[in-house]
DNA sequence: GCGTTTGGTAAACAGTTGTCAACCAAAGTG
DNA sequence: CACTTTGGTTGACAACTGTTTACCAAACGC
């Protein structure tokens, strides 16, 4: 799996062999079948490691007490730390999740809703959120979601002073959404007028 | 390039090959090198069509007068049917956004800048807005594109009742956003804190 | 200590791949 | 009319692919 990575660093998914893998890991080809029946399997063994990963950095982020107060910019810069600590990871999750394998993209995306979900249940703890309906927080959490999700794709490609403009409009991007947020009317969420 | 898409509905662009191509088009192989040195230079023709497609849709767009009066719910409309229409360009731009060819994805990525910045433009046509710095301005527009291109690639894998779901969460986003420009304060775009 | 599971190997298979050289007919051009 | 460009062809090439079969050594379970 880590020599699948190390490939998948500069290659899509669907687009490396079997027998790369195995030369990569330093092994011979009919080895893979000892581990995986498939190159989906490993794929979809992937994304399971790439969202363990992801969820490890969650549940240390909720920890940090220093969150709450300042949590746009601490948000931030913990996602960005984890974009370069595990990039591999997230380049995995970026490339495939619009990727031509099926059940690949189908498994991303169902992660990314998750994630999306739990972060819809932290908004409930913000005051100004409480009484929202849940549809709305899951419409707002979703706006965030793909907002971190897109500024860490481009992160990847990003080093330094680059890097930090990006997380610096993506805080500004984060900051009118939180202001509209505060004008929201509860009542407006099923008017599609 | 037909052919091309047609596989590149099932397929990323890293993982199907010249032959293919060609077969799928009912002409020989060594024909492809009669209108292109490589599959690089087919990719980034594909780049340039997928994008005319979208800038057409974009000057009719603007074209139309009942667009201002109910710009959100309108503009989603009008990309609701543009995917519908040309959902082998969206796809391509989407998979390959992130894919592992480097060329394309840099291709693909300056035209969405240079998309972002169209529409950065045209919300200086907004009252409201017209007094902000050109850089908040960018911002917005970034957050804007995002949230449309990304429903776009989703739309892509819905369809009837999902599909108008779909557009209703973005209508929502977008309005969130909206009520957030007409609290921005222009004097914070600098201030990092 | 003995049998079984685990994780590795080599050799071979039929297919597929990108690219080259050589050839050719129709269309366009002076 | 002659000739050059355009867009196609066939055949061949070595290289690479996924998968099967058969074989083997070390570690593990009792």
């Amino acid at each position: 799996m880590q020599a699948a990575l190390r490939l998948l660093s500069k290659n899509s998914f669907d687009s490396i062999s079997l027998r790369e893998v195995t030369r990569a890991a330093g092994v011979s080809p009919t080895a893979f079948y000892r581990h995986f029946d498939d190159m989906e399997e490993l794929g979809l063994e992937l994304v399971d490691e790439s969202f363990g990963s992801l969820h490890a950095m969650l549940r240390a982020a909720r920890a940090d007490p220093t969150l709450y107060a300042n949590a746009i910019p601490r948000s931030l810069e913990i996602v960005a730390r984890h974009v370069a600590e595990h990039s591999d990871h997230v380049r995995f999750i970026a490339r495939e999740r619009n990727g031509g394998i099926r059940r690949l993209r189908q498994a991303i995306r169902r992660e990314l809703r998750l994630f999306a979900d739990e972060l819809a249940i932290d908004l409930a703890g913000f005051p100004n959120l409480r009484d929202w309906s849940t549809e709305d927080r899951r419409m707002m959490a979703g706006l965030i979601a793909e907002t971190v999700v897109h500024t860490s794709t481009e992160l990847l490609d990003a080093r330094g002073e680059a890097a930090d403009e990006l997380v610096r409009e993506a805080t500004q991007q984060l900051r009118l959404i939180a202001l509209g947020a505060s004008l929201w009317n509860k009542r407006d969420s099923r008017s599609s007028q």
